[in-house]
DNA sequence: TTTGTTTTAGCAAATTTTTGCAATAACAAT
DNA sequence: ATTGTTATTGCAAAAATTTGCTAAAACAAA
C-alpha cells in the first residue's frame, strides 16, 4: 500500500503536476485509512498533524486524484467514499438493506467491458464500479 | 411518461405511504424534465407554481423515491441526477472527457446479473447503472 | 363528516461541499 | 543559489445538502 503511494507520488510529477506536501499527506491518509474513506475522515486524520490542512484542499485534491485515475470515488450507503486504485481492479457490491459492502472480483466484468468496446466503442473505467442490490443475508431474511 | 407517474402515485399508497401533493409535484417534475434532472432543477420547476415547495422536501422526497426504487440517483459529470425508473431498465455510459451520456441497453447486463446471483447470492439493482469511461468520439481524437 | 393517529412538510440551523481570489510555494531556468 | 512563472493552497464566503423539531395534513375509523 505504501508501495502505491510512492508510485503515485512519482506519477504526479511525471504527468506534469506539482508534488506538494498536501498531496502526499492525502495519499498517506488514504493508504492508512485503507479503503473507503470519506473526505472528512481524510481531513480529520491530517488535521491532527502539525501544519494542518484546509478542507477545501482535501476536496480539491481528492477530485484531482480521481481525475488522474489514482483514486476512485463512489457512493456507499449515502456517503461519498474514496479509495486508492490499485493495480488489480476490484469492485464493490453494496447491500441496499443492511449496508454490507463486499468485494467483486474484476473478472466478472471482463465480458461486459468487451461488449461495451464492441457495441459502443466505449472504453469503460472499470476500476471502481459499485453495484447496489440485496445481499445473500438479507434475502434469506437475516437482515430484517 | 405520464403513465409511469400515475402508476407510481398509486403505488405510494399501496405500499402504505401517504400520497401528498408534494410527492405528486416532484413526480410530475421528473416526468416533464424527462430524465437526468438535478434536485435543483426539480425545485425550480415546482417553485414557480402556486404553493411553492421547500428545498428540504425536494431532497427528502427524492431520497424517498430512490428507496422505493421508483427513481434512480446517479452521478453524471459531477452532478447528482435523478430519473424515473421505467419498466424497461436502461443504463448510461458517461464519457469522462466530453461528458457525453449515451444509453446502454439492459441486455448487456443480463450475464453480469446472473453471475452475481450465482457467485455471491447478490440480487443487483440493475435499473440505474452508470458506467464512466471514454466514448468513441474522444478516443478518435474528436473530443480533444 | 368529524376525530384521532401518525406521517410528512416547512422552517431554521447545522453541516458538507464548492468557488473566487490573493498569497504561497513548486519547479524550471538562469 | 536566485529568480520568474504558474500551479496550488488557504481563506472566507457562497452554495448545496442534511437534520431536528414543530405544525400541518393524510388517512383510517368512528
Amino acid at each position: 500500500m505504501s508501495h502505491y503511494r510512492l508510485n503515485y507520488l512519482q506519477q504526479i510529477r511525471d504527468r506534469g503536476y506539482r508534488l506538494t506536501p498536501q498531496r502526499a499527506l492525502i495519499l498517506d491518509a488514504l493508504c492508512s485509512l485503507n479503503g473507503h474513506a470519506t473526505a472528512n475522515q481524510v481531513y480529520e486524520l491530517i488535521e491532527a498533524q502539525a501544519p494542518a490542512i484546509n478542507r477545501a484542499t482535501v476536496y480539491r485534491t481528492l477530485a484531482f486524484f480521481c481525475q488522474l485515475q489514482m483514486v476512485s470515488e463512489s457512493q456507499m450507503n449515502g456517503a461519498t467514499v474514496y479509495e486508492i486504485i490499485q493495480e488489480r481492479p476490484h469492485h464493490h457490491l453494496v447491500c441496499r438493506l443492511c449496508g454490507d459492502v463486499s468485494l467483486l472480483e474484476d473478472h466478472h466484468l471482463a465480458e461486459l467491458s468487451q461488449q461495451l468496446t464492441q457495441a459502443h466503442g466505449f472504453t469503460a473505467d472499470l476500476n471502481h464500479l459499485t453495484i447496489s442490490g440485496i445481499c445473500a443475508g438479507c434475502q434469506s431474511g437475516v437482515g430484517e
